[in-house]
DNA sequence: CTCTGTGAACATCTTCACAGCT
DNA sequence: AGCTGTGAAGATGTTCACAGAG
């Protein structure tokens, strides 16, 4: 298949989300434009996101919203259970083990790391926290698809490092430093002090 | 002044964040290669993005670690102290409150709002969790520059139009779910389920 | 007549390549 | 000689506009 821009996949989880809200209320079509409006893009774009994929709409009538959702949990992988390993669990780490939005959509923690003795035997949401040593070894013995860093900056590339050598192929990052993996490892980053400086420059620059 | 991409900016937090390392370990000069290499880009981007601000470097030298980080710190707004409220002191409000990593960049939590009665009163790291519907009054008395959203999905919004009417002109939003401002305000969204979607999917379709 | 699907036009962002300081 | 600064070329992403299915 040919290459998909990060932007298109974003906003299909958007369009998934309306959709489903859609479903419950029972609405049985949408169209472009009424998808659009909700995610704030327009209805070109959304035609445009769609037909890298096929075609799932109905000229004069729109989308079936329980075809389209489904399909859309198709494209994004949504339709199976994703284990989910976390290493570090202070405070970033620790709110999202017990961040239920993860696991609503079919992510399930089944490891969390912390390299403090202090934490390590706690269980926080019902998993207990391991000694970041046994690492490797754990991840041996029951894989995960997903790591999620949340160490501090100065430890997150030698932890990475680690991760990937196990043979993890998706890392989501939370800490506020750039890490580097191989090609063949999917790496996205949250750096919400970076939103924040984001935010400051727009204040700074009062434009738009 | 022309309008600046959204990703020169964020890289030039991570350039920052980088020179800031240089200097305390005691570099003087850096070239763009360099940078480039530390933050993942190539160095004619490094040279592009410092271009729309001005001309930082010296030709055959690179560039002078302290100058071009003040220049920076600048540009990006950091020079001053930049007033935060948090809405919402659940798991993921009561996580970011906690975060020592805003506080260093110079972004100080000053107002701590829940609708919940329980945790009212309660404290949380220093901050007084104020009720949520002084939220007018409160931002009127002491106002601040940004509001970071983090209340269930379906209060979202209408926190959101809130807060806006107050006329606070920066938001970060952590609810998973797309909120609307006037163009008058700079928003910024963190979605923890919409990066895992992504992983997801490029495990599914393992390119790259 | 409505609304999708899509090539083509346009806009934006990145990379190239080289002139010009130091 | 080394490295910056920057137009120009190239790549990527978005919007337009219309043909065509229902």
């Amino acid at each position: 298949m040919k290459h998909i821009a990060e932007s298109t996949v974003r906003r299909l989880s958007d369009y998934l989300r309306f959709l489903e809200e859609l479903e419950q209320q029972g609405t049985r079509t949408v169209s472009s434009g009424e998808l659009a409006a909700l995610g704030g893009t327009t209805s070109a774009q959304v035609r445009k996101d769609l037909s890298f994929f096929g075609s799932f709409g109905k000229r004069g009538l729109g989308y079936s919203v329980a075809a389209l959702s489904k399909s859309l949990r198709e494209i994004l992988g949504l339709e199976r259970q994703w284990r989910v390993a976390i290493v570090g669990a202070g405070k970033i780490g620790g709110a999202l083990a017990r961040y239920s939005g993860f696991h609503q959509r079919g992510f399930h923690v089944v490891h969390l790391f912390d390299a403090a003795g202090a934490l390590v035997g706690t269980v926080i949401d019902g998993v207990t926290v391991k000694d970041e040593r046994t690492l490797e070894a754990t991840l041996a013995a029951e894989p995960v698809d997903i790591v999620l860093i949340a160490v501090p900056s100065d430890a997150a590339q030698a932890v990475v490092d680690r991760v990937v050598k196990t043979g993890v192929r998706a890392i989501l990052n939370f800490a506020p430093v750039p890490v580097h993996v191989p090609s063949t490892v999917s790496l996205r980053s949250v750096n919400m002090a970076l939103e924040l400086e984001f935010l400051a420059y727009a204040l700074v620059n009062h434009t738009r």
